[in-house]
DNA sequence: AGCACGCCGACT
DNA sequence: GTCGGCGTGCTC
């Protein structure tokens, strides 16, 4: 009774659960329910181990040379996925060159279905009274007209920072919950703060899961479980929730849709955004992309016709844009001499008018620490990390700290070197300019927020709730305050050194630092005050800076794109990195030629590939992490078919000759360094 | 990833 | 002599 049936395969390709890209034949009992998108256990390699696979699709032709061996069982507590779902699976092992076994580990909650233990901890989504529908502006309801819902579309939301956005979102996930159907809404992971959940909950209570990293096991788990039961039909999350299966997808949004978060940088390097857009599709539903500041990837589809291009321009009860002025701090010291270097008299003097204002104001400077270099004034000696290739930074008096690898030392009074000068610290940090905020101001409250101080998700809650009661009169810190908070009495910003963001070898640095500029400054006057920004940098004539102040995309998109159709940097090709690390410095350049090498060969053979580019190896800016070097060899090539075509062939190369190195290729790279 | 197989140094 | 280091190769 070998023979199967006419209408039931009894021999699958299985993607295994291992690093390998290729199906594994198995052979299925009768008694199992098997099919496409199952998730099933099989015994793999010579001692039979129990793997988890997926089925991927029923074997066809007999092959001899092998004997197929028999699927234990159906995976339990793991529902078969919708043909759609694994369709997308596929899509993206495939596009970003990554095991469709292991991607399969993504889609499923990690416990088991239903605990024992009763939670004593706060709910993950809170109760909160229903408040009714905000009044919608007249370009809110224009944009909403044009959002063609029960068909697919990809929809690019080009709104100004407080132009009201989520009340788009809002209406159309109502219209669609209405309809019997599903949304998901996709927010970078830094964002996801209870406020925000607060705002969705009070339209659709009951009818909310929340999915992101800060989670416990558990929680994540019985939130999933209440999506895939079709308990809870709005599915709010980071990027890893989009594995979620969920049934009935109406619509996606992606909100703050250029953010770089929305990439994850380890084991399937995809970008959230991106992998929504090909969901959608493949659901048939429509996907909403939001931001102020679009990514030119979205920005060129757009133009291309590609996704429809919805623009808002008006802040919501017509609050004026705060106005921004650029000051370069050297000139624009105090006469007398008695500020700190950093800091300009006009930011100075807007500070203190502010604070006695009653106001609150708020810092931003992408660096933790007093300083990222300690140096000796004699000597020239420096402190650096022995397994990095970095200057440690300075922390309180005298702690030094590698920010990659956590490397501790002490800073001595004279110089180790020299033995006769002394150590002195260059450079600012966040909690330099805490402690000078201090200094000048001894009576307010200064709050610091950046990764040393806020660890945990309470930290950030705890945060939030002093701005909001007005406890702190100045918030000094990084990225963290740059995004998406929203603070009555907030009038102030101050970006401490505008050319951080700039001065990185990385090809979307103008992007970034405009980003940085105008969602920085989108955080000022949201509500009765008029904002005011003051935007601190040696280069008061950058292009990017400039464009922030006139409030101006366009501006800043029209002089970005000119550069990146000059280098064929994407939107106009595409781009992969492959990353080379290992220990032994000349194994990594070796094994990096050889690569290199045989990919230009690839490209030389081949007509269809004449036009693309193999380059380096070349040392990563940060040539060594961890006692590990790095090279990166990159990819440029007119299409993602071509550079797929490529990508799987470097893959299959580095299987076979890259043995002393760690290689991996990263699709699409967010960032070069 | 795991696990076996195989080839060399340093131990009871 | 053999125990075990990890380089190499395979997994339906």
């Amino acid at each position: 009774m070998i023979e199967a049936g006419p209408d039931k395969a009894s021999h699958w390709q299985v993607a295994i659960n291992a690093p390998l890209r290729c199906t594994f034949t198995y052979r299925a009992d009768d008694s199992l329910q098997v099919g496409p998108g199952q998730s099933v256990k099989v015994p793999f390699g010579p001692k039979n181990r129990e793997v988890t696979g997926l089925v991927v699709e029923a074997n066809t032709e007999e092959c001899k040379k092998f004997e197929p061996k028999d699927i234990i069982a159906v995976a339990p507590e793991r529902p078969a996925l919708a043909p759609t779902q694994l369709k997308w699976l596929r899509w993206l092992s495939n596009y970003y060159v990554y095991p469709l076994g292991q991607i399969q580990q993504l889609v499923y909650p990690p416990l088991k279905k239903h605990s024992q233990r009763k939670s004593r901890k706060e709910p993950v989504v809170p109760d909160v009274q229903p408040v009714a529908p905000h009044p919608l502006t007249d370009e809110q309801k224009a944009v909403i007209a044009q959002i063609e819902l029960g068909q697919k579309g990809t929809y690019l939301l080009h709104g100004v920072t407080g132009s009201g956005k989520t009340e788009v979102y809002i209406e159309i996930i109502s219209e669609v919950l209405e309809k019997g159907q599903t949304a998901l809404v996709l927010v970078p992971e830094i964002s996801l703060t209870p406020q925000l959940v607060r705002r969705f909950a009070e339209r659709f209570s009951g009818e909310i899961a929340v999915i992101h990293s800060h989670l416990t096991e558990r929680e994540k788990t019985d939130q999933w479980w209440q999506v895939m039961d079709g308990k809870k039909r709005l599915l709010i999350g980071a990027r890893s929730a989009m594995f979620c299966p969920m049934p009935n997808l109406g619509v996606i949004v992606v909100d703050e849709e250029h953010e770089t978060s929305f990439k994850q940088e380890e084991k399937l390097k995809y970008n959230a955004r991106d992998a929504a857009v090909v969901k959608a599709n493949m659901e048939n539903c429509p996907i909403i992309l939001g931001s102020a500041t679009p990514s030119l990837e979205s920005w060129h589809n757009a133009q291309e016709g590609k996704y429809k291009l919805l623009t808002m321009k008006e802040r919501v009860q017509s609050r004026p844009m705060p106005i921004v002025e650029i000051i370069n701090p050297r000139q624009d010291r105090d006469p007398h001499g008695e500020l700190p270097y950093w800091l300009s008299q006009t930011l100075y003097n807007k500070l203190k008018s502010n604070y006695e204002a009653g106001h609150q104001a708020a810092l931003f400077l992408n660096r933790r620490g007093i300083a990222p270099n300690v140096q000796c004034y004699d000597c020239g000696f420096s402190y650096q990390c022995p397994n990095c290739d970095i200057s440690l930074t300075l922390h309180g008096k005298h702690h030094l700290v590698c920010h990659y690898c956590n490397y501790h030392d002490r800073m001595s009074e004279e110089c180790p070197e020299c033995k006769e000068g002394e150590p002195k610290a260059y450079g600012l940090g966040t909690e330099a300019v805490e402690n000078d905020i201090r200094k000048l101001f001894p009576e307010a409250k200064v709050m610091r927020a950046d990764r040393d101080e806020i660890s945990s998700r309470e930290a950030i809650e705890d945060m939030v709730q002093k701005m909001e009661s007005n406890e702190v009169h100045f918030l000094v810190g990084t990225q963290m305050i740059a995004k998406g908070l929203d603070f009555k009495n907030l009038s102030l910003v101050g970006i401490v050194h505008a050319d951080v963001a700039f001065n990185v070898p990385d090809f979307r640095a103008n992007e970034r630092s405009f980003q940085l500029c105008t969602q920085v400054s989108g955080r000022a006057g949201r509500h009765q005050t008029q904002g005011e920004v003051i935007i601190q940098t040696y280069k008061t004539n950058h292009a990017s800076l400039l464009a922030a102040q006139n409030h101006s995309y366009e501006q800043f998109v029209g002089q970005e794109m000119e550069h990146r159709q000059l280098f064929q940097y994407p939107p106009f090709g595409k781009v992969t990195a492959i990353r080379i690390s290992g220990i032994r410095e000349h194994e990594v350049i070796e094994e990096g030629q050889a690569l290199v090498r045989f990919l230009q060969g690839l490209t030389q053979e081949f007509e269809a590939l004449k036009a693309s580019k193999i380059m380096g190896p070349t040392p990563a800016p940060l040539s060594k992490i961890k006692n590990r070097y790095r090279y990166h060899i990159l990819i440029k090539a007119e299409n993602h078919k071509v550079i797929n075509l490529i990508a799987s062939r470097a893959e299959d190369f580095i299987k076979a000759h890259c043995k002393r190195t760690k290689c991996l290729i990263d699709v699409d790279p967010y960032s070069l360094i």
